[in-house]
DNA sequence: CGAATAGTGTCTATAAGACAGTATATC
DNA sequence: GATATACTGTCTTATAGACACTATTCG
C-alpha cells in the first residue's frame, strides 16, 4: 500500500517526451531529433527531457519546448503517460508526452535558435501503412511510433470537438488557410460554405485583405477573443 | 537532456491512484478511503498503489484494483497524470489516474473482500458549489479533489461519443435502467424514445423479461457482440 | 379498473452535406 | 477576357429534440 512500505518500491525516472506539431507544405510535420547515443543511435526519437525533481511536468514541459525550439508561450497540452518496462532498454523511465502546436511561421523562424539537430518529418507519410516500402525513414527509437500514432489519433479527434486547429494558424489567418488545416487534421476535403458555417462563430473578420496574387484576395480572420 | 546527463536528475516516486466509480441507489459514486497515516490522517482519499520498478503502469492498475475491490477484469482507462511538486508533502510523487468503471452488482457482491475501510461517497454531491455548507464530506488529502473533478468531466463527456456507460450496468440490463445510467452520467434527464433511437444500434435484445414489479415488464438487452 | 412504468409513432427543429452560382484579384 | 481562387445562396439529407399515444403488469 501507497502509505506504509513505500520503501520498497524503487524510485524511477520521468521523462517528458515532446510532439511538436506544425503544418509546413500543406502537410502535417512533427519535430525530432536523431540520436546520436546508444541506444538506438542514428534512429529517430522525439526530444524530451527529464522531470526535474522541483519541477512540475508542465515546467519540464515549457523548459524543453525551449530548448528544442527557442519557443516560449506556445499552446500544449498533456496527451499519455507510456510506462511499459522495457521502454528504455537501459532502466526504468516514465514518460509522459505532451503535444505542442505551433503555426510554421513561429517555428521557422527559430530554426537554428538551438543547438541540435532537430528537423520535421511528414507524419502521415511516416505512419502510412507502407512507408517501410516507399523508402520513408521510419526507425523510431523506444515506443515512440506508438506515442506519435496515438498523438495523430487525438488530433485527429479533437479537430471536430475542439479548436486546437487554431494553434496551427497564425493570429491572422485568412478562411481557406484555416480550412487546409482542417482537412490536413481530418485526412479528407471540406465543402467551404459549410466550414465557414461551422467557424463563423469562433472567428472574426479583420479589415485586412491578402494581395499579390492572381485571384481574389481573401479576407484575414482572427479568433474571438 | 535526456541522453546525456540523466545523473543530475533525481529519481522520484510513481503512483497509480484509482478512481473506482459505480451506481448506487441512482447516484454516481467513487471508492475512497479514510487516511489512518499522516499526511493527512483522517481525511478521504483516493485509493492508490506505487508503481514497482518491474511493473507496467496497466499491471500496478490491475493490483490496485484487486486490492481494494477483490475484483478482477473490470473496465479501466488511464485518466491524466498530476505532477505538481507538493501535491505530497513528504517526498515528490507523480500520480498516474486510472478510472475504473464497475456495476453496483459486482462491486457489493466483493465488499469486505478485503481489509481496508474503504467506502462510497457520492460524487455529485461533493463536488456541488455548497457541498460545505451542508454538512457533506468533503475534506480530500492530497490533491485529490481536483483528481475526482477532472474524471467527472471526463466520464460526462465521454457518456455522449463512447460506450462507457455500458460498464456502469449488469452483463444484461433493462433500457430504462441504461437510460437511467445516462441520465446520472449526464446531469440531465432525456426522453426515451430518442434514446433507444440512439442505443438501438449497440445492443441486441435478449429473450428475458423483468418480473413481479407492479407495471409493465421490461425486457433485457446485452452489448453487441 | 387504477397506478405505474415500458415501449412506439411521428412531427418539428437544427445541423451536416452537397452543389451551383457569383465575386474579384492578376496577367 | 482568361484563369484562379474567394465567397454566398439554397436545396437535400441526417440527426436531435419534443410530445403524445399505446401496452402490460400488479394489486
Amino acid at each position: 500500500m501507497k502509505d506504509y512500505d513505500s520503501s520498497i518500491y524503487e524510485k524511477m525516472s520521468v521523462a517528458v517526451d515532446l510532439l511538436v506539431f506544425t503544418i509546413e507544405n500543406n502537410r502535417l510535420k512533427c519535430l525530432v531529433v536523431e540520436r546520436e547515443e546508444e541506444p538506438f543511435a542514428g534512429m529517430v526519437a522525439l526530444p524530451g527531457v527529464f522531470v526535474g525533481i522541483d519541477e512540475t511536468l508542465e515546467e519540464a514541459t515549457i523548459r524543453g519546448i525551449k530548448e528544442e525550439t527557442g519557443l516560449e508561450g506556445i499552446y500544449f497540452e498533456q496527451l499519455y503517460t507510456f510506462g511499459a518496462v522495457k521502454r528504455d532498454p537501459r532502466m526504468r523511465i516514465i514518460s509522459v508526452s505532451y503535444m505542442a502546436l505551433v503555426p510554421f511561421e513561429k517555428l521557422k523562424f527559430k530554426a537554428g535558435a538551438r543547438s541540435t539537430d532537430a528537423f520535421l518529418i511528414d507524419v502521415d507519410e511516416l505512419l502510412a501503412e507502407d512507408s517501410d516500402k516507399k523508402g520513408i525513414r521510419n526507425d523510431f527509437a523506444f515506443d515512440h511510433k506508438d506515442i506519435l500514432t496515438y498523438a495523430r489519433q487525438r488530433l485527429k479527434n479533437k479537430v471536430i470537438y475542439s479548436k486546437v486547429a487554431f494553434h496551427l494558424v497564425p493570429k491572422e489567418f485568412t478562411l481557406p488557410e484555416l480550412q487546409k488545416v482542417y482537412e490536413i487534421l481530418l485526412g479528407r476535403r471540406l465543402y467551404k460554405a459549410n466550414f465557414r458555417k461551422k467557424i463563423g462563430p469562433y472567428i472574426e473578420e479583420t479589415d485586412k485583405m491578402t494581395s499579390g496574387e492572381a485571384h481574389r484576395p481573401s479576407r484575414l480572420y482572427r479568433i474571438q477573443d
